[in-house]
DNA sequence: TGAACATATTTACATTTGTTCATATGTATA
DNA sequence: TATACATATGAACAAATGTAAATATGTTCA
């Protein structure tokens, strides 16, 4: 006598995974990720800080356009920023950031080398 | 006679950035990423894979809905699958699935632990 | 082959998300 | 304090996205 899904095992999986609130606020994280603006930005300072009229510049887009999607970022904290008199620096938040990025783009590698194949 | 940005920089940056698709590309993973059904069934086959009707049976949701789901993780090789029978297994598809959702949760963390200081 | 089962797909709908334009806030300096 | 400058915000709209219900496909085995 087989059951559909071994409901012990199944039970033991749901048990083991993170909590539902972590895996809420990872998903949210990812979202902010997941634009091409916003990777855009996250790239252009990754060497260092930018004040928002220089990524308006280095992108092409209008400062209203950027300052939206940095305050995105800022709330996910993903960038940081820093004030210097009138003008306001943005930098990567925390190492994780760029970890990300990098391994986000070494698996685009890897498909694209086993898709040539 | 400073300007406003320094164009020469700005240049610089710009054209170090990785090429348009690829930023492209990265972003529609990440977004593949940012959902919570999705985030929770890539945990779900962490540790080994697992059936439609499982992953379904683990979340507590349609066969439908997860079967969706997986069609757009296997579209962005996130996932793999294997058929065994009428039994079609998913797995994660490379070693960077993990690594990401790893180091996202670290991210978490880190600014969890910023927060209650 | 046909019935039963596991998974996939289609369509339609509601919601979320990104962008733009116009305007507001906050800071420095004359 | 008035002006100029750098950035932030609000509202409105278009586009993208997730979900649910119904149905289709493909596989096994009697």
């Amino acid at each position: 006598m087989t059951e559909l899904t071994d409901k012990k095992k199944m039970t033991r999986i749901r048990t083991a995974l993170p909590p539902d609130e972590e895996l809420y606020d990872l998903a949210e994280v990812f979202k902010v990720f997941g634009d091409q603006t916003r990777v855009k930005i996250m790239y252009s300072i990754l060497k260092g800080e930018l004040c928002v009229a220089e990524i308006a510049d280095v992108l092409d887009m209008t400062q209203s356009a950027i300052s939206h999607q940095l305050r995105i970022l800022k709330n996910a904290k993903l960038v940081k920023s820093r004030r210097d008199g009138k003008v306001i620096y943005y930098s990567l938040d925390d190492d994780h950031v760029a970890q990300i990025l990098q391994i986000g783009t070494e698996h685009l590698e890897e498909q694209n080398e086993k898709g040539e194949e």
